[in-house]
DNA sequence: GTACTCGTCATTTTT
DNA sequence: TGACGAGTAC
């Protein structure tokens, strides 16, 4: 393929984004604006036309999902090796390069990864061992506060220490990262910190790297954090092009770190002279889109933007009012079985909702109803109970120093291993300094220490894993997982139980998926990765799966508005435009919360193509109690002549004040310049601004318009020199 | 070891 | 309301 080729059916902002020299670029993508197709279309040019070898390609992205459609699609364009180039999600890039470097970074090779469930139990357990209330110390405050600190990259010895309260976080925290330590494993932000601190302190090794990668490209960037920020400033180094794509209206991820305003920092520390807007979208109609542009441009803290569509105006957004969750249930079954004789496919229509609760109501209604439908949400396959377990063993077969593991399945499935006795054997461990295989190894060996135990458990236990380990060895990944949940009693245990004998599916499921992992990256062994057993592990631990749900069928997709984002669906319900809900009354203690909720309501319209739907209830159950409700303040925000009221009157009638010119979509000046709704706009003494509403006709003809700096004005069009973006 | 009760709590989630 | 964890009783 010749590099015009992939370059023929882009717009013009996407081609200068694609053919932008050797400097680090802003682009600023819109929703639905072609971004992921930009990102693979720039790496491609940039090999094809010679700009860089494979190899000196790094490119981040945030979920392994979008690492592997990176990838997918860059392959189609290239007949080339993925494998040098270095694509991945932060968290994989700094797995590879501490695996590759696990000397420098004072790691085994065969390091663990945890994941924040084995993060929290080794806290649990370590805190117990100090003897530490957790009661005053909830381990679950312990975790936030480790991450909080390594994401600031700070160490024990770094942390500020302000009272007695902080001083015990901060000797936890100490004594947490020596067990790591002494164990091999590795957190998640630990990933990031020490691979921050590989290459931070090692001056050669940094300079390799600036030096190979000479283009790096961010997906999603305002979902990055201040650290990974910090990461990237690392390794981009003085000279490297850093391609950073990103939206910060879609900037959704606050509460979990992601700080929308290091694309600010960014423009500045990187001299960024070119910031690139992609504001054409292929997704939605206007009347939508629209919609959209108003409500965000009440946002202060924004680069500004605003979405067109060539695709015409399209339906209004159409909204309801039920008297209870109930009836808003309801309703949606009712349109969704009209839209279903419209023709439109059940798995284009998407219920989105601000929190997972309200996903209850929407299922009975559909349920009853016998409409299929899919929700997203909860575990994940690697998260499952049962997969835990077996990964368990196989951690311990890696590597017997995994003490997490080890307490994972000491007793499970049970072998008269008791509380006690694990007690015995963690003391006898922590007395001699060993771990806890090497004592319950001495117990079993009937080696000098103590008696542990009085069963005969732990010596079962150890034979166990002896044994499993030696079978084990001369057998495929698949054949081992196999062997090992049969071996281990795990498949019979869950078999013999009445309630959970579905978990056994799942565990066949666990040798499909090692079987599948061998077939895409056996031919792949490298050496930063010579062990398949963990690079299995490590597969599992950094790509925790699918989250559950039937796959492939026809059927209704109901998730959290979160979980919607990058997603797009013919028809929208946003159900629960409440306050209190929609905005969450939770976000309004945060920080700029309102906005954020306002992005989050953003994000939720532009997934729609052709129609959307927003409902409210007057009442509805929440925590066993009935709430009632009042509409959305976001409902008012988007014009009215974009909405179109299903029953109820949108809002409390009001006294007709003075005669108002009828408010239209669109209106034209007398010059015949024409301006729309949702329009950008800048005025020579107000700035930049959105029409956000328009009157009448001829020389009367006005506009509202919602000023970035300076608020809401009406102004006349035949005086305001009021020009278009 | 399992089955039960009681109390607590209640956004959003990837790695 | 209902899910989950801790603690207790058999």
């Amino acid at each position: 393929m010749t590099p015009n080729a992939f370059l023929e059916h882009l717009n013009p902002e996407q081609l200068a984004a694609v053919t932008l020299p050797h400097q680090s670029a802003l682009i600023l993508a819109g929703a639905g604006s072609g971004k992921t197709r930009v990102l693979t279309t720039r790496i491609a040019y940039l090999i094809q036309t010679g700009q860089v070898s494979p190899a000196g390609v790094l490119a981040v992205t945030f979920t392994n999902k979008a690492a592997k459609e990176m990838l997918t699609r860059i392959t189609s364009m290239l007949p080339i090796n993925p494998r040098g180039m270095w694509v991945g999600t932060f968290h994989g890039l700094c797995n590879r390069l501490l695996r590759t470097h696990h000397r420098e970074a004072n790691l085994p090779q065969l390091f663990q990864i945890l994941d924040s469930q084995d993060q929290l139990s080794v806290i649990k357990r370590l805190m117990k061992s100090l003897n530490i209330d957790d009661e005053r110390f909830p381990p679950k405050q312990v975790s936030y506060f480790i991450n909080n600190a390594k994401e600031q990259g700070l160490r024990a010895n770094d942390v500020e220490v302000l009272d007695d309260i902080s001083l015990q976080y901060r000797d936890i925290y100490a004594a947490y990262e020596q067990q790591c330590q002494r164990e091999g494993v590795v957190d998640f932000a630990e990933l990031l910190l020490r691979s921050y601190e590989l290459l931070s302190r090692n001056e050669p090794l940094r300079a390799h790297y600036q030096a190979r990668f000479k283009y790096i490209l961010v997906d999603e960037f305002q979902d990055t954090s201040r650290f990974q920020y910090a990461w990237l400033k690392c390794i981009a180094g003085k000279d490297n092009a850093v391609f950073a794509v990103g939206d910060d209206d879609q900037s959704i991820y606050a509460f979990r770190g992601a700080h929308a305003g290091n694309m600010q920092t960014f423009l500045s520390e990187f001299a960024v002279s070119k910031v690139i807007k992609l504001e054409q979208n292929y997704r939605s109609q206007s009347n939508i889109l629209d919609a959209a542009n108003v409500l965000i441009s009440h946002n202060r803290e924004r680069l500004g933007k605003n979405l067109w569509t060539a695709e015409g105006t399209g339906e209004p957004i159409r909204v309801y009012c039920a008297g209870s969750d109930h009836d808003e249930a309801q309703f949606i079954v009712d349109e969704i079985r009209a839209l279903a004789n419209e023709g439109v496919a059940q798995s284009q229509i998407a219920l989105l909702y601000r929190s997972n609760a309200q996903s209850r109501v929407l299922e009975h209604a559909l349920f009853s109803a016998a409409i299929p439908y899919r929700v997203y949400g909860g575990l994940r396959f690697f998260e499952r109970q049962e997969v835990k377990h077996a990964l368990a063993y196989l951690r311990l077969i890696a590597n017997p120093a995994d003490d997490n593991a080890l307490l994972r399945v000491i007793n499970f499935p049970t072998r008269g291993v008791g509380s006690r006795t694990i007690e015995q054997v963690q003391e006898a461990a922590r007395e001699q300094g060993i771990t806890l295989w090497q004592a319950a190894c001495q117990k079993g060996g009937n080696a000098p220490g103590k008696n542990i135990g009085s069963g005969k458990g732990v010596p079962a236990f150890v034979l166990l894993i002896e044994a499993l380990r030696r079978d084990t060895a001369g057998l495929d990944l698949a054949e081992q997982v196999e062997h090992l949940l049969y071996a281990s009693g795990l498949v019979a245990h869950y078999q013999a139980s009445k309630t959970e004998a579905d978990r056994v599916e799942n565990l066949e499921e666990l040798v499909n998926a090692a079987r599948t992992f061998l077939n895409e990256y056996d031919g792949e062994r490298t050496e930063e990765m010579p062990d398949t057993l963990t690079a299995f592990l490590t597969h599992a631990a950094l790509e925790a799966g699918e989250r559950q749900a039937g796959e492939g069928q026809e059927a209704v997709q109901l998730m959290t508005v979160h979980a919607a984002k990058g997603l797009e669906f013919h028809t929208v319900f946003i159900s629960g435009m409440e306050e209190g809900l929609c905005p969450h009354e939770q976000s309004m203690f945060e920080q700029d919360g309102l906005e954020e909720e306002r992005r989050l309501m953003y994000v939720a319209i532009t997934r729609a193509r052709k129609r959307l739907y927003l409902s409210y209830a007057q009442s509805r159950m929440l925590h066993g109690q009935v709430r009632y409700g009042v509409p959305s303040r976001f409902l008012n925000e988007i014009p009215e002549k974009l909405l179109k009221p299903i029953n109820a009157p949108l809002k409390q009638a009001e006294a007709p004040a003075e005669w108002e010119a009828p408010r239209t979509l669109r209106v034209e000046s007398e010059s015949g310049q024409a301006w729309r709704i949702g329009q950008n706009v800048t005025h020579p003494k107000f700035g930049p601004g959105v029409i956000i509403q328009c009157r009448g006709r001829g020389p009367d003809a006005e506009v509202e318009v919602n000023f970035r700096q300076s608020g809401t004005k009406r102004l006349a069009l035949q005086y305001a020199k009021l020009s278009p973006v």
